[in-house]
DNA sequence: ACTACAATGATTACACTGTCAACATTCTAA
DNA sequence: TTAGAATGTTGACAGTGTAATCATTGTAGT
């Protein structure tokens, strides 16, 4: 069960990111229902109140996870953005969606973390709104690049619907058969977007 | 505090309904974590274990909720439709999609629960998939005297699009300004789309 | 109308979990 | 070198979900 620390000095070290991890590996396993603080600390090999030197309480702890969740979600649709040609948007967009949607169902328990309304008041985890920008930032740049005005609006109207065919597809909302397949959704969804953009 | 059942007879004769909307008063009011079983139990005069006769667990009662709530969005948009004109396809289109924002807007913390995984085993809660599948039914019907072919791909894309815009919305995740209304969004969203499927 | 049984509710108890207060240890800056 | 800040431990408490057992009421079949 341990996740880092063998050794038994006093102090850790470096608990807060081994905390977050052990959240991490809790989320995964069993949704957020899982992630018990006293095991996570356990799991960081140290008692069940030292977590509470990092974190004010366990939804701060859960915000945290949130925040490395969004990093995540970023590095893959950078990622996505360097495989594919610089000068060709539509293949930077049509990469974007996959990306995000791959993120998505490969990390069920904390996409929904991070949607789970923890931005709402946006001064109880200022970092978590900003980290949860950046993905934003990444395809308003192409849409700005490839579709031009109103980027912003294209912007929302865009991760609008890729975020809803993830969340649907992660409710199992969203039948799949043989010549219905996620990819085969993403890119009608996409392209239906281009067309209405005028592209 | 009370919701239902001043007398004091032994049996409650509805004590299944008044747990479902005693819960569904504290999920407006707090959120998830504000739906306390006990809680739920005394507002309905009611034993603390009361509340298990008639559902196994507090998971179930929370489908029972969501199921409610799947309920209500489908008569938000049914009614949306019987405001417009019946033979104005866009019209109806347009109106749904504004009904399930507003639905969102104006029930948050339902909304969430609606969408927080209790349809991923369909098994578990099969008239709460029946249930969640209506308003799905709404827009296929629409979208097929509308835009024809390929109907489900395209309801399932609709559907993502305001989906996603309204679970962006309650994230806080959507700035708005003066210029960037909710109906401005829903509208523009829209309308790419009917574009995009060339209508 | 009577009676067994099903349905429903009450009491009691328990384990688990988040959190706080008080205390211990270690690190660091003056 | 040492005082105070950081960090970790121990012990305790209240709240919550849930199971076991018992109590009451409704009802179907005679």
């Amino acid at each position: 069960m341990d996740t880092v620390k063998d050794g038994k000095a006093y102090h850790h070290g470096q608990l807060r990111e081994a905390l977050i991890l052990a959240g991490l590996q809790l989320l995964n396993e069993g949704g957020v229902a899982g992630v018990d603080l006293r095991k996570v600390a356990r799991m960081a090999g140290v008692s069940h109140a030292a977590p509470y030197r990092h974190f004010p309480d366990k939804r701060a702890l859960i915000a945290a996870i949130a925040e490395q969740g969004f990093a995540s979600l970023t590095t893959a649709m950078r990622d996505a953005l360097a495989s594919v040609h610089p000068t060709d948007g539509r293949a930077q967009f049509r990469a974007m969606g996959h990306a995000y949607i791959g993120f998505a169902l490969a990390n069920p328990a904390l996409m929904r973390e991070m949607f789970s309304g923890l931005t709402v008041d946006r001064a109880d985890f200022p970092s978590l709104y900003t980290a949860s920008k950046e993905s934003f930032g990444l395809l308003y740049g192409t849409i700005a690049q490839t579709f031009g005005e109103p980027v912003e609006l294209r912007t929302v109207i865009t991760f609008s619907a890729i975020h809803g065919l993830a969340l649907l597809l992660l409710e199992n909302q969203i039948p799949l058969t043989a010549d219905k397949t996620v990819d085969g959704m993403v890119d009608a969804s996409l392209d239906t977007l281009i067309r209405g953009f005028g592209g």
